[in-house]
DNA sequence: CTGAAAGCGCTTACAG
DNA sequence: CTGAAAGCGCTTACAG
């Protein structure tokens, strides 16, 4: 069933099209007769009429769709932000386009070009690695963009971001201060700026302390998160560790170091204490509950949907960062 | 800065409009000299065009764009179905647009006309209670949509689904023959149909079964989850259960019962049993690994982006439903 | 081998 | 108080 136009409705009541367009959107200064516009809505109702945004979007060149690209939509983490954006951006009157950049360059340009053509009006990202001159490319077309989580060195895009090194820097402090023999660090090999500065974080706690640390690094790559982690916890803390400090910088990470624990029975906090970067459900399920670094995401998508907002309506080259503060849950992983 | 548009190669090239169209899409049979094709390419190139597909939208009345509406896609299960999508959705050169329920109908309609009204080609829904009249005014359009996960009574929507009764008959049929003294059905107070198809099948093992079987049921709403949950099951199992099994009918649930039982330190499986509907990474923080009825969530994608695809294509009102069979997967939570 | 023209469903400056 | 007309960026049947 095809649907019903404007000219649809022009033609039944009698009218012309710019008469209908001019009621239905409700435009002042069109002094325009209080019976004409009865009868218009009522044959506007009658036949279901719903606008067509694709045209308006021609017109007007505004699409009110925003693209969201992630790494993993099904991931905890991106899918508490979309799930946040999605609220911020309705209320403004815009729909989230999603897709998942799965860490990959390349599928992140598809991405962008994809939404791109598709007319969005801006795109909120978490950039990956080597991604900066697809964003730079997008940057010198004006394009109305906000990097939320990540954020890329050189690249001139305002962005949302957390106070990563500060916040690790608190944390392992808030460690150290508890005498661990030994704090391992369990982090990524990576590029990514942000991870990267919560490890310069973790670092300069250690390197300040006035008392000895034990402290031991476990870096693992992308591929095999779970497997890695395991075998090189085991080479660094072992079956049975005693008064040791976990310093996990992502959920994904902490999850995994968990399964460890679990698996080999290690008591937490009583052998192990623990502290993660951000929220899962999972932690829920642990036998002790996990002392986490919470983000404020919903400030978060707050920012990151205002700023993108205020590009939309009126672009300016700026890279402005808004940085938020991480808060440190405490519960009982740590002794 | 202004894109380059179709015309602006036309005019740069010394050609029409028609010819660039012709040219950029490749249409075959409209011999155009290899001479006039290289010039245009070039142009377009150092224009770095890409083409607008609203315009192309307009015209040939297809956005390829495909509305998504879930429950909530900060969930597991969704933010999973989700991926899924757009993986499968990606490949046919759809693009997804999502938007969170909430399990609230008014919400659903909302998105239901938002997502209309930016012309998607077509919508794959989860959907909520009371939802059969907005449904129903969408097949009248005839709108391409697929329902996902759950469905409808009435309504003659095709839709992919999960064959809940049979699961849950053979699964409760699994855990009856291993005779507990008690066995407990944590579930939703709902009108869900998928979900009231998971309890009949509970119910009819319990019936059909030759041993008397002590069966309880903890229904809860969907306000206060965790809340209700751990009340019920205070009263219905206590602090020390002996030879219980629990047969969570959601994830959700499962995490709400699994929290109680970890914090009144109750041993799985040595006192309570486990089963439960759906994944989610929490499992692989509890104590025991969690035995689940695994839905074939790519598949389940797959066939509905096939579906809908297929309904896009070649409208034909139906209600198939293609049924997919959930998988048990054991691990040590079941004695 | 290529182009002029209509049209997709809207909006809006202009005219009356 | 209302309408004719141009235009947004494309596609495509038709003509030559």
């Amino acid at each position: 069933m095809k649907r019903a136009s404007i000219k649809d409705i022009a033609r039944i009541a009698g009218v012309s099209v710019a008469t209908v367009s001019y009621v239905l959107n409700k435009k002042e200064g069109h002094r325009i007769g209080e019976d004409t516009k009865k009868k218009i809505f009522e044959v506007a109702e009658t036949l279901n009429y719903t606008p067509n945004r694709i045209a308006r979007s021609l017109q007007n060149n505004k699409s009110k769709l925003l693209g969201l690209i992630v790494a993993d939509i099904s991931n905890d983490f991106y899918s508490s932000i979309a799930r946040n954006l999605e609220n911020k951006a309705l209320k403004l009157g815009y729909t989230l386009i999603i897709g998942s950049s799965d860490e990959n360059a390349e599928k992140f340009e598809k991405l962008i070009d994809l939404f791109s053509q598709q007319q969005v009006d801006g795109m909120i990202v978490a950039p990956v690695a080597g991604c900066e001159d697809i964003l730079q490319k997008l940057l010198d077309r004006n394009y109305p963009l906000v990097t939320i989580d990540r954020y890329l060195k050189g690249v001139n895009a305002p962005g949302v971001i957390l106070n990563n090194r500060e916040i690790a820097e608190t944390t392992t402090q808030f460690l150290i201060d508890k005498k661990f023999d030994k704090i391992v660090y369990v982090g990524y090999e990576t590029k990514l700026q942000h991870l990267l500065d919560r490890q310069k974080g973790f670092e300069a706690s250690v390197k300040d302390s006035t008392s000895d640390i034990d402290a031991k690094y476990i870096m693992v790559g992308l591929e095999n998160i779970s497997g890695e982690v395991h075998a090189e916890m085991e080479k660094v803390i072992g079956k049975n560790p005693k008064n040791t400090a976990l310093y996990f910088s992502s959920n994904k990470l902490a999850v995994a170091g968990l399964e460890y624990l679990i698996k080999n029975s290690i008591k937490v906090p009583q052998q192990v204490s623990v502290l993660a970067f951000d929220e899962t459900e999972a932690y829920k399920l642990f036998p002790a509950e996990i002392t986490y670094i919470k983000q404020p995401l919903e400030e978060m998508a707050d920012e990151a949907i205002k700023l993108l907002d205020f590009q939309i309506s009126d672009y300016t080259a700026t890279s402005k960062k808004i940085t938020l503060s991480g808060d440190l849950i405490i519960k009982k992983s740590i002794k």
